[in-house]
DNA sequence: CCACATAGTTGTCATTATGACAAGAACCTG
DNA sequence: CAGGTTCTTGTCATAATGACAACTATGTGG
């Protein structure tokens, strides 16, 4: 114990501490066509040249974790970071970056349909992938796969406690839309009419305020395969404490009776 | 977007990204005598000597966060790691320590009633203090009061998804005790009978495993004020998916009627 | 030993939330 | 217009929750 490196009243001292390098790692999940995706780019450097990962870079000392992840986000892809970037964790095992000491802050956001996707100086190449696909197949970078798998985990977990499933959705949307939202994270299916009993019933302002969505009174075009079109949403201008709809449970073995 | 100090492909150069520390700081919560209590020691060096902080210290290049984590609780305060040691979350704000770039990963523990607490080389001093009393009068060294605020928010999050109400009790334990952890992260108030049934119909293993608590038998001793002696409960061998008491959600303006 | 206080436990009941499912409404294609 | 698809409303049985009365098992003080 005696042996550790203190810092000393008058001063510290550089050698009495292991240095780090700190970098920033974003999850962007969106869905596409009711498939919850993620963005990644190509590293186009070593290590790991040519392997997918997540958008991320070095920490600066002069900004915030907060802002070093958006800012990180919008070079690697051209993505303006959404509002909802929340931290996730961080990753510091001591043989994650084969080069050196590295720690890194992941992020977790959540945004609706992402336009463009421009690969940064530092990618070749940046697009959004199916997340089943990924975790199935797809063999990324560093331990972003971990990560990738907290950040689903935390987001499913998020959208119990938080309205972060609006996040998903555009300015306007559907009811089925966004329960799609909560069947692709909780891989869930509910039944359409009570979920949307649910949803509306949590809108219903009983006093004065709080609403999770509002109804615009507008109905979405019709599409291709037809089916009635469905009464248009918007987000509510306040949440309210409590899920608008519960999680089911793993009902364990679940043996009859 | 050019100057951005790239790795190179042949190798990397330290200089082409900056440099910080990384520590790592303990939330340790526990109960006494039906209050919440954190952990805390008090500083013996600058900066902040004097003040009141939690307890942690540097990572080391060859270890885990979860290890440092762990080894620094033992080291200032002699207290044990509990197995429940989880990540809260990290703290990089730029001028968050007065020294240097310092990015310090947060931890929370929960641990039943703490038997000695020994100050280490590092502290003046070291004992548990109701969270009430730090969060109203006492100053924290560095960003501490936030990372606290955020982890007793965590804990109250925690213990609806998972057991974690659970480990704030000895071996064996009554279930008023384990109310008073519900009430006190949750600030409310239940009532007696109802919360029994629910955590009762928890344990109640309706096939063959999966019970959040077990009954022992056994029965408390009297206290000096008298009362029924509870009965006494340990935890269960098996966690169910799934809460054994809902957080009642703050109910808005509560308009009557 | 009694009344009374304290703390834990069981029971009852109204209200609400949930899940299953039938049926209607509004659109598509051919 | 027939048949398919999607959204929406309605009904009902069951489960979960909250309020509260009542009972049990201890202690204290007269």
């Amino acid at each position: 114990m005696a042996k550790r490196g203190h810092l000393r009243p008058g001063g510290y001292r550089v050698s009495d501490y292991p240095t780090f390098a700190v970098t920033v790692d974003n999850v962007v999940l969106t869905m596409v066509e009711g498939r919850l995706h993620v963005l990644l780019v190509r590293r186009k450097e070593d290590p790991y040249s040519g392997c997918w990962a997540l958008p991320g870079g070095f920490k600066r000392p002069d900004e915030s974790l907060d802002q070093a992840a958006a800012r990180e986000l919008e070079e690697d892809t051209g993505v303006a970071a959404p509002a909802r970037l929340m931290q996730l964790g961080a990753y510091g095992d001591p043989d994650r970056d084969p080069r050196t000491n590295v720690v890194t802050i992941a992020y977790l956001a959540v945004t609706p349909a992402i336009g463009d996707v421009n690969a940064g100086s530092d990618a070749a190449d940046a697009r959004v992938w199916p997340v089943a696909e990924v975790l199935g197949s797809l063999e990324l970078a560093f331990d972003h796969s971990v990560i990738l798998a907290d950040a689903i985990e935390r987001a499913a977990v998020q959208i119990e406690q938080t309205d972060l499933a609006i996040a998903f959705m555009g300015p306007k949307f559907s009811l089925s839309e966004l329960q799609s939202v909560y069947e692709e994270l909780w891989s869930t299916d509910f039944d359409d009419a009570n979920f949307q009993r649910s949803i509306r019933a949590s809108s219903r302002n009983s006093n004065g305020a709080r609403a999770y969505i509002e109804s615009t009174g507008l109905h979405a075009v019709s599409r291709p395969k037809g089916g009635r079109p469905p009464e248009l949403y918007q987000a509510g201008p306040a949440w309210i404490d409590g899920s608008p709809i519960r999680r089911p449970r793993a009902s364990g073995p679940t043996e009859g009776r």
